[in-house]
DNA sequence: GTCCCGTACT
DNA sequence: AGTACGGGAC
């Protein structure tokens, strides 16, 4: 179903695809992650990969694996521990070491993947451990979308349909005049994926939107293996999808957050007196306004319900720590 | 200050 | 449909 016919890919389509692909396999960056096919490692390094530098992500991503190398590991650690690890490693959205916790909880319990299934009361449930394999399974586990599900089908498993992320969407608006909508970008990147061939595809593709078609185009230094088919090289609109814009972080409520966090991290317990100055040069217990005692409770409080923090009523005072 | 960016939640 | 979410690079 495509109401609009505003793109199209051209005739011949196959030399496209054929084009990127031999484009990819005769260079492209290396990353550790793509010389592995456990999709527990490629899990973590996707989640980490959405928000950091990729360089940063790299040296991340070798110490995450080797302190917890499995989903098995991974399940019985604290949860203070990833969240600390996290926020040591300033790989940002410590949500989403919550997230992957409980995804690989959700994984060791068999909540997921190949092995779940309807069970009755007192029957001995299928031990789990088994990761999910398809796109659909995948996105069962907690943080994972659209896009995780995706890339960790296609890498671990060459099982995937077409990823679409910021730069699959700029290489498409660009290329094939493909219009600024979700719909349509979905529809034209599975439509432009070869058959079965999701793992290679999907590096190529989104190494062609980092390392050709990002924000500054390097079509020729990149040696962009589209230019004859492509709207933006034959007519120099090199313009992109609109991208939501980002609200300042100095002075926000996330950089607050970060640093109760990092507070908590470094001290393991403190009171609500002890981590207001920490949070805010201009801590003021009394009164209720920003900066008061009773904003700081409120603060740790939504962070307990993201799940992670711990929040402890005591006779004397309120202690706060990250969430075990 | 701007950019990066997919997911969960409302 | 809109917004919150981290912190480093530039």
């Amino acid at each position: 179903m495509s109401e609009s016919a505003e793109w199209t890919l051209p005739g011949d389509a196959d030399a496209v695809r054929d084009a990127l692909v031999s484009w990819y396999e005769t260079d492209h960056r290396e990353f550790p992650w793509r010389r592995t096919d456990d999709p527990y490692a490629i899990l973590v390094s996707e989640v980490m990969s959405q928000q950091t530098q990729l360089s940063r992500v790299e040296e991340a991503w070798d110490a995450f694996l080797d302190r917890w190398p499995t989903t098995a590991d991974l399940a019985a650690a604290d949860q203070s521990d990833v969240v600390g690890f996290w926020s040591r490693h300033s790989l940002g959205y410590n949500n989403r070491a919550t997230y992957l916790h409980e995804a690989a909880q959700q994984v060791e319990e068999g909540e997921v993947g190949p092995t779940d299934r309807p069970h009755e009361d007192g029957e001995a449930v299928e031990a789990g451990g088994e990761f999910p394999e398809t796109p659909a399974e995948l996105s069962e586990l907690m943080g994972v979308g659209p896009y995780t599900a995706n890339a960790v089908a296609s890498f671990a498993f060459d099982n995937g349909n077409a990823v679409v992320d910021t730069n699959v969407k700029r290489v498409l608006y660009r290329a094939f005049d493909v219009p600024d909508d979700d719909a349509a970008f979905e529809e034209a990147a599975n439509e432009l994926m070869p058959e079965g061939e999701s793992r290679v595809w999907n590096n190529a593709i989104m190494e062609l939107g980092g390392v050709a078609c990002g924000k500054r185009p390097a079509c020729d230094d990149a040696g962009c293996p589209w230019r004859e088919w492509c709207s933006a090289y034959a007519d120099g609109d090199f313009s992109a999808p609109d991208v939501p814009k980002q609200s300042t972080f100095e002075g926000s409520r996330r950089q607050k957050r970060g640093r109760v966090v990092g507070a908590l991290r470094e001290h393991g317990e403190l009171e609500l007196d002890e981590l207001g100055p920490r949070v805010r040069v201009d801590y003021a217990p009394e009164g209720d306004g920003d900066g008061s005692r009773e904003w700081l409770r409120g603060l740790v409080d939504d962070l307990a319900d993201d799940g992670l923090v711990e929040v402890e009523d005591r006779a004397d005072a309120t202690v706060a720590r990250l969430a075990s």
